[in-house]
DNA sequence: CTGAAAGCGCTTACAG
DNA sequence: CTGAAAGCGCTTACAG
């Protein structure tokens, strides 16, 4: 069993000050860079710092401060390959600007005591809202409000003034139906969108519809289903489709996880991809680039969409005009799943 | 371009006393469950609080009362497969017990401004501490301050008292080696360890060293090479032994992502897995079990860790006693690129 | 360039 | 059950 000791008191600004010689004002002047401070006061000053290992009290701070120096990032889950590229990105330019970051998952709401807003104005200077983690409701209060936040992957509600950095999620899925028609002759596409609602997946769907009718191919709505975005959905509802005899030359699966989903069902019902059936996603996650056949998809830029909103965020911070909306460049990537370059 | 609105002040605790014609203490008292309170009184206040949507500033709390309802996350990187789990684990349990979660990545240096310790006493009532995240003297800092901490992956360095979480790497390594001899009668198993001076990567050597040993199997080191538990490194140094005519009949890959990479060059040199050379890793992360062939692995618990990390960690912020020492057990995952289940 | 003092928004003994 | 007041550890006008 581990003993518990008790902790001697960690030493203040206070302790500081009278082991320079200074007042607390100098001391915090000096630790700020706040205000010009003779050079050998200054240089007591850091050596009281150092030799007492002093620390400033965060939560001190922000509260004589008003500042937290801390981003607030707000998502469904923390977990979900999807995830890891957007953290790297956030995390790395918030750390870049100097900021902490404070993740909050809505996935588990916290039922506990009051109902306290996890992250909010009381501990974050700007909040990155990814889509559907916060209630049209609040995200009006905090366009209302002005507390610095973007939207991530979703248009804001019409009235509520908030920046958004999204994809292009249109051109992306349009330029990938277009591959398969022009490049391999598909002339059948089955389409999986994601969850109802999800704007990245309505997109994706009129780049599709718009690819097939630039070519005078007729829409089947009988070719369009749900597969939500993820593996185990999308291989149950091709595995359906598959039993019912549905017809089809290629599969427009619209995230790269459901795309797993297809050629899971494919294979099991025998089905060679791309010699029988060719396949292709979206989002060009880390498995695109490993699974066989390696997988013909689109690359979403979904690091840089966490960097670009750290930065658009730091800039309301500081009160500077932001554009309104940024969506970043997607990028096909033409690899096997789809008929190219198959052995 | 977005205007900038000027915020209405927030309402404080004076402006709901006010408002609920009380006093601020006995506001806090209902907020906070922290006395009794009158029922009636009490219903005033959650009117007051309610009408005026106030929500408490969490600096001023914590200031007042010194703690700070969240948990500090300290990890190399947050991107990552292998993190994935982690996070999730940390997340749900941290959520669950009422604590946010403050993430800190050690790759991306903070060098603006002073040198503040980002994740600490400060700002957190405990701290997690992933493998090599901080160096000895601020792990023994931690421990002499009594400040609560808990090592993942990590055992403490020596008369530094801190517990830690981790997994059976070990009896993971030996099965499975076990498993490749005993069952494939390999005999030549080429071992890929991680990056120098890690720990689990230490452990699962001795599973391998133990498991030949016990099957009278004489140690080649030769057949023991460095991979960097990463998919690139891995393939190059595969590559290289390949070149170099080294003959093994199987390969164990410290981590799955290494595994990768010895089966992409196994691939390219034209050589058949698990027909020609069984494969197995470490780790059963979600690819291994997506890949083809599917991967023969251990299952390290890493989600487990994060969840019984957290719990260890509240304990110690409750000041109840904790074991120094939890090891998670791991499990063998036969699948397909041991040759078993290989069609 | 430096210090005394007010104030940030809470919690928590201490009285009553 | 409730209130007045001190105090948490800083920052920041205001004087000098």
């Amino acid at each position: 069993m581990t003993t518990i000791k008790t902790s001697p008191a960690r030493p203040t600004i206070a302790d500081v000050a009278e082991k320079a010689g200074v007042s607390i004002a100098t001391v915090s002047r000096v630790l700020n860079a706040t205000a010009m401070v003779d050079e050998e006061t200054a240089l007591r000053v850091r050596l009281a710092v150092e030799a007492l290992d002093y620390r400033p009290h965060a939560a001190a701070r922000t509260l004589a401060s008003r500042k937290t120096d801390t981003l607030g990032l707000l998502l469904p889950e923390i977990s979900g390959a999807f995830f890891q590229p957007l953290l790297r990105g956030v995390e790395t330019a918030a750390s870049e600007a100097g900021y902490d970051l404070l993740v909050h998952t809505t996935r588990n709401p916290n039922t506990r005591g009051m109902p306290r807003r996890p992250l909010a104005e009381h501990n974050t200077d700007g909040l990155l809202v990814f889509t559907d983690s916060l209630d049209a409701r609040e995200l009006s209060r905090l366009s209302n409000t002005g507390f610095p936040a973007v939207l991530l992957y979703q248009t804001p509600p019409s009235g509520i003034d908030l920046p958004v950095v999204t994809i292009e999620n249109k051109n992306g899925a349009r330029r990938i139906v277009d591959h398969l028609i022009e490049v391999h002759g598909c002339r059948r596409i089955l389409f999986l969108r994601g969850p109802q609602g999800h704007e990245d997946s309505g997109w994706r769907e009129q780049g599709y519809c718009e690819s097939l009718q630039a070519h005078n191919i007729p829409l089947d709505s009988s070719l369009i289903t749900g597969g939500g975005f993820n593996r185990h959905e999308a291989r149950q509802a091709l595995a359906q489709l598959l039993d019912k005899g549905l017809a089809f030359d290629a599969v427009f699966a619209g995230a790269d996880d459901a795309a797993v989903g297809v050629l899971l069902a494919l294979r099991q019902a025998g089905r060679r991809v791309p010699d029988e059936i060719a396949l292709v996603g979206f989002d060009d996650q880390e498995f695109a680039s490993t699974m066989l056949p390696l997988l013909t998809t689109v690359r979403a830029p979904t690091e840089q969409v966490g960097l670009e909103a750290v930065r658009v965020l730091v800039r309301l911070i500081r009160k500077q005009p932001v554009q309104p909306r940024w969506v970043l460049p997607t990028e096909l990537i033409i690899r096997e799943s789809c008929g190219c370059h198959s052995h």
